[in-house]
DNA sequence: TGACTAATGAAACTACCGTTTTAAACGTTT
DNA sequence: AAACGTTTAAAACGGTAGTTTCATTAGTCA
């Protein structure tokens, strides 16, 4: 009876859930009303609440609906890395791969459109306002756990606060980019190149890489 | 007659200015409303419209008192590194550092507490919804321009593109970390530590630097 | 067909938003 | 003291937000 409904529903759900990352998008969480929403998706205010329950629901189902196969894809690819070596160490690029890569080929194979990924996940790191559900929360937390100990190993020199703390640069690399690419073109007009997010990857992957190899900071200088 | 306005003024202004700002920081611009900031300021609703004209002036004016003289102090330190090496190439380290530095010594003086002014300042370089006076917009276009230059000078190996990009993922860097610091302890269980924002600042710097001596990555390696 | 559930639609509800109005209090100056 | 501009206070305004109500339609099973 009520399983049925589990299964195939193309209808209204899915139309809200289109228009409304679309516009989160744009807007962010808080500038976009439930009416802008089901205005665009062709359906009834009450819509909403009879699906979703509230409008919070309905950004966290949003969100969920791209950031968890994104995340589970990520643990996947850093599991498959270490297989591949054998269970030795993966070199910081791989690992840092292993991150970006599959939010690429989500882009890549239609599950979205790239500037709309972009503006959506930065926003998704950015305001705080809107919460993450608690199933994302932890398998945030469960990412980041693997994700650091992966790096502690590939770069062994370095303790382990700098190692989070060093992942915790990377990730405002990525999320800063996502969000803010098209600020950088207006300040310096133009003269930045608009780069796809396959090239984009591999400058980021540089740049951390380089970072996350530095000699550690705490032993070094002490003045400032 | 109205030119005394300016010079001594301790009242309502100011006390809604503070309170703004501390909420600002905790619950983002749109969460808060007028007379959220009001009723902590001990003030009047129709103040804030009288003192500022607006919600929106009112932002301007918390964000503005803040980061202006840091962005121009910023262009200071920068000239002075400038000078210090009598015109040559300042190194990459300097030039982060006269980033940084303002912001801490703006900290340090006592000007505002660290874990506001972390939070406000992440929310400038998040929220895009409200946007910046023109007035600081264009101190930030000069300030980034200089740096980039100072940046592309520093490293001369790589691009103007690379450059501005890798200048690019450095203010996210900083962003992140000034933004989502407290979310890094969750997610480890306290074990990243708690460093001040002066050995968070030696952090950083020894991370972007090495980040931006790194090989291009445009040139290198075409699989991803 | 009749009963029952899922889903939709139009409208109302409550609450709060930023802003404005209006009038009173304050402080100077003449 | 009277007149002035400046500042505060209370209340109301128009608008919009998220949510809810309730009647209606569509579809399914007995």
């Amino acid at each position: 009876m009520t399983e049925v409904r589990a299964s195939r529903e193309l209808g209204t759900r899915e139309r809200i859930l289109d228009a409304a990352e679309a516009l989160f998008g744009e807007e962010g969480f808080e500038g976009v009303s439930l009416r802008d929403i089901t205005g665009r998706a062709g359906a009834n205010v009450a819509a909403v609440n009879y699906h979703f329950g509230s409008k919070d629901k309905l950004v966290e189902a949003v969100v969920e609906r791209h950031v968890r196969p994104i995340n589970e894809e990520r643990l996947r690819c850093l599991a498959a890395a270490v297989r591949a070596h054998a269970g030795g160490v993966v070199p910081v690029e791989e690992v840092l791969e292993a991150f970006l890569g599959p939010m690429v080929d989500h882009i890549a194979n239609g599950r979205m459109s790239e500037g709309l990924f972009c503006k959506l996940m930065g926003r998704v790191m950015a305001e705080r306002t809107f919460k993450l559900p608690d199933a994302v929360g932890q398998l945030f937390q469960r990412m980041a756990a693997r994700f650091a100990e992966a790096f502690m190993k590939a770069v062994p020199e370095i303790s382990e606060q700098e190692a989070l703390w060093r992942m915790h640069y990377s990730f405002g690399v990525m999320a800063n980019t996502l969000m803010n690419g098209e600020t950088l073109q207006q300040i310096t007009a133009g003269r930045a190149g608009t780069p796809g997010i396959g090239e984009q990857t591999r400058h980021i992957v540089a740049f951390c890489a380089a970072g996350f190899c530095a000699p550690p900071a705490s032993s070094g200088g002490g003045e400032r």
